[in-house]
DNA sequence: CCCAGATCGTAAGTATACTGTCAAATTAGA
DNA sequence: TCTAATTTGACAGTATACTTACGATCTGGG
């Protein structure tokens, strides 16, 4: 039996691949956000963390992660950092016993707005290398592709359906 | 003294920003890429350092971080799990006691020749939800933004450089 | 009312990603 | 040549991400 041939890999191949593409995009936009960011020790999914629990007082962990698109397990852990670090407090559900309400608490409504401007020097960075044009080109096949994509990822974004017990509404 | 009025803080805001897309599809390309590549037992991660290998035999784990733009810390265990896969072999070089030289062996050829089909379905259905000309917008797009930003990341990629000690050239 | 199934939080295990530090080895400079 | 700076690989520590599992709790069907 003859051997296969070998195939012809390439790193450029690597390179042009879109996985790769988004990865290596990924690594950057963590960077730039820890490097403009630095000065308030907040993570990127920190941040999104305070910013859906400001916009949804009282939301569940459960809730939440379906709001920020975040891993359920990986939630518990960022909430107890956040929770360490006096931004946010948990109090029981007086009709649930099993789910613990979420809130900002004065230092994180604080951080959150003191944040801000060092989180948008961060967004602009990001994109900063491209012309405005290719910047809005980009930005708008990505929501696009995200959106579409949604049901591929192991966490669905469900930022309507996730409030609706919330007694928010219906 | 008045306090400050209170933010506009949206999550439409935090869907829209670059951070969040970036990271929300580089999560989406995992999934699609473990769902694709299941029965391989292989991760993104260790699937661009085998191509890394095969394409610069006796490489040492520095420069393949430079190769494929990897955090040098992180590879040391990727390292590790190839090699206990027995996907590759480090050999202690003869002129330099610090360096490993990595190679592939059979099982690692082997694999990397049968996985690629796996890994082509899923970069194809990354991109999948978006009408061809899109595609190649989006990608002509990433592939600018990841180079004109390479050095904002915490290890920019060095894909010639990093070879030219390895004594192919000059 | 009671049990089956679902849900919530939590934890263990694996893998990536980055920060530091460290020792051994190599190289460069005085 | 002897030493200082650099390089390499290893390790510890933190944080994200996902899987599976488990106990506590709630809900619905009978």
């Amino acid at each position: 039996m003859p051997s296969k041939p070998p195939l012809p890999i390439t790193m450029d191949a690597v390179y042009a691949a879109p996985g790769y593409l988004f990865r290596r995009m990924q690594q950057i936009a963590v960077s730039i956000f820890m490097e403009e960011c630095r000065s308030f020790d907040l993570t990127p999914v920190q941040y999104a963390a305070l910013i859906a629990i400001h916009t949804h007082p009282g939301i569940d962990a459960t809730r939440l992660s379906a709001v920020i698109a975040f891993d359920r397990s990986t939630l518990g852990s960022v909430i107890e950092r956040l929770q360490a670090k006096d931004y946010i407090e948990r109090k029981p559900a007086p009709e649930d016993k099993r789910i613990k309400l979420l809130y900002l608490t004065k230092p994180g409504a604080a951080i959150l707005r003191d944040i801000i401007p060092a989180v948008e020097r961060a967004q602009a960075r990001m994109l900063e290398p491209l012309k405005p044009a290719d910047r809005k080109a980009l930005m708008g096949l990505l929501v696009q592709l995200v959106d579409l994509n949604n049901e591929a990822s192991r966490v669905p974004l469900r930022a309507e359906d996730a409030l609706e017990h919330l007694g928010k509404s219906g």
